[in-house]
DNA sequence: GCGACGACGTTATACGTAACACGCGAGGAG
DNA sequence: CTCCTCGCGTGTTACGTATAACGTCGTCGC
């Protein structure tokens, strides 16, 4: 048999119930109030169940400029945060009749032609999270609405702007180490040029600079990497005095400063204090188990769902900022002396 | 301005270039050799370059039945394994101007209506990793070619097969504790239905029987979770006498063990050899380094790429098998006494 | 010098759906 | 009795593309 077979199409669900084919498309889009008898209505829904009826979307699309699809562009797939940023977005995109097709960004994958081409045309709108803004330039000229997730909120491109608090984020996490007693604190940055860390940087040099007595004595940036943040881990626990707590950008730096301190032989949390960022699954699977910042994962990209649903209905929705969490564990300690 | 600036189609290039609509898609088809002039077919793409012309691939999928287009079934979007073979699938499906869009599988998300729906009418085929059957019954009906990844080879559902050579990484692995003296090994199974699994539970099983000596002192099971792993890690290590390694399914079992090992007052590797498999970030994160498989994610993902792409032309592709590397590292080590 | 053929284009059509613009009774108002 | 409205459906069209079927020249063979 041929590998396609056939599906049957609105006119033989017609036939089956015995009315036009514009009958079926009504019934079956829900617009029939007034216009068909519920018992036709009825027997048509059967008809369609009966031949196990899907509506063509490709013709669906042609005709209507609407594909009830949205592209989520992520960084990269690796960890469980995007995941959970999917999972929102597709729940709500699935309560209003939606699909979500997930696109890593080019620089995750090899050499792609412009990822976006072959999708543009099916599409309705994109959520992109904070990423190089060269992937998102080919979007200009489509004239798709976008919806950006934890960036800028002014972003001119940006139809709408959805972020986690990340500033409360790290406010929490300078005040949870002060709180121990730490003044000499380091900071791992992430080497990213995106506005959620450059965010970070800042949030935590304020939080210390307000705070009599505090210092940030070393700031390092690594690649998003367990190699290189123990690599600018090394350097950071080669000052003197060495700072009694390194503030990381992100739990896998964390793992790398735990993995530098220990061939220092200093112990965590004894000597030395570490936080990461964004509580991955790593955070629990070390030793240590890190304190870290939880962020609302599900309801970003659920959040950003709706911003995109809200842009396509012709509002203007304002920029949603959702709270974070502390997640106090093993690897902070009361400061040494 | 309207949110849909309405872009330009192949009669609007027609236009431009003083030719009809036909010939414009004659040659940005390709297919224009003995039909159309070289010039006039210079004139047609320069006027396509000027208006931006991107076809829309709506229309052209309801034309052609065809939509140029995979999906990629994947049961989490966490971990690194998946990336890496969506970035595989990416690279060969972009050298045959083919697009991929991602999924994952139902229960990753909450409560999703048939992800398959929302798509299927789009899709030209499916490659799905190894996953609960349920969520593929919807697509027997559908008659789209499906590659299987990494599951059983005699599948009928599957038009084909392309595995990792599961069985050959987990005999390296029992040869590689077998190389250290180890003769007492305990197994920490995933507790997942799925062909991987079973696979490297019998591999293991008959790695450890073939060879005089040595044996398979217990067998548990766990959900793919640290926290589970290390409940079902505990027991394993209250047996007596204690068994001097543990052979895990997954790296993230095997972080679960670590963890129970060190609450047990037991060192790895001195007094407590572990592996674990798929060489996940986490990997080279924990300390020690975890000893484990290596699958090819990337060759994965691109084979089975590459078979459907065969599927489509009418072949029927063999299974592929696809060889596998251990990496030894510092969790493993002489079995003691 | 005539038929045929090849190179170059065009006209016309179909894909499956959504929705506009009608038709057609029946019943109520004037 | 006539006209309007309203409930219930149907005929028809358009979306943008790919391609089969069909001209229309100029050229070449005989």
């Amino acid at each position: 048999m041929k590998p396609t077979a056939s599906r049957p199409t609105s006119r033989d669900v017609a036939r089956a119930a015995g009315v036009s084919q514009a009958s079926v498309s009504l019934v079956l889009g829900g617009k029939w109030r007034g216009r068909v008898s519920a018992r036709t209505a009825e027997t048509v829904r059967e008809a369609a169940q009966q031949l196990g009826y899907r509506p063509n979307l490709a013709a669906r699309s042609l005709r209507t400029g609407s594909a009830r699809t949205a592209m989520l562009v992520v960084p990269a797939l690796t960890g469980d945060f995007f995941a959970q940023v999917h999972a929102g977005a597709a729940r709500v995109a699935g309560e209003h009749d939606f699909g979500v097709v997930l696109y890593p960004s080019p620089e995750g994958i090899g050499r792609a032609p412009d990822p976006f081409d072959s999708a543009r045309a099916a599409l309705d709108g994109v959520i992109a999270s904070s990423m190089a803004a060269e992937a998102l330039s080919s979007l200009q000229d489509g004239g798709l609405p976008l919806v950006m997730l934890d960036s800028e909120p002014s972003d001119p491109m940006a139809s709408a702007v959805v972020n986690p608090d990340i500033a409360d984020g790290m406010r929490r996490v300078a005040a949870h180490l002060l709180d121990l007693g730490h003044r000499r604190v380091a900071h791992l940055a992430a080497d990213v040029p995106s506005w959620t860390f450059r965010l970070r940087a800042r949030a935590l040099h304020e939080a210390l600079g307000n705070f009599p007595g505090a210092e940030l004595v070393a700031t390092r940036g690594a690649a998003l990497s367990v190699q290189d943040g123990q690599r600018a881990a090394d350097e950071l626990l080669a000052l003197r005095p060495v700072p009694t707590a390194v503030v990381c950008d992100d739990d896998v730096l964390a793992a790398g400063v735990c993995k530098a301190a220990r061939r220092a032989g200093l112990s965590v949390p004894g000597d030395l204090s570490v936080t990461g960022f964004d509580d991955l699954p790593l955070a629990t699977a070390l030793e240590p188990e890190l304190t870290t910042v939880r962020l609302p994962a599900q309801e970003v990209g659920a959040a950003g769902m709706r911003a995109l649903l809200a842009v396509l209905d012709g509002q203007r929705p304002a920029t949603t900022t959702l709270p974070v969490a502390l997640a106090p564990r093993a690897s902070t300690g009361p400061a040494p002396h």
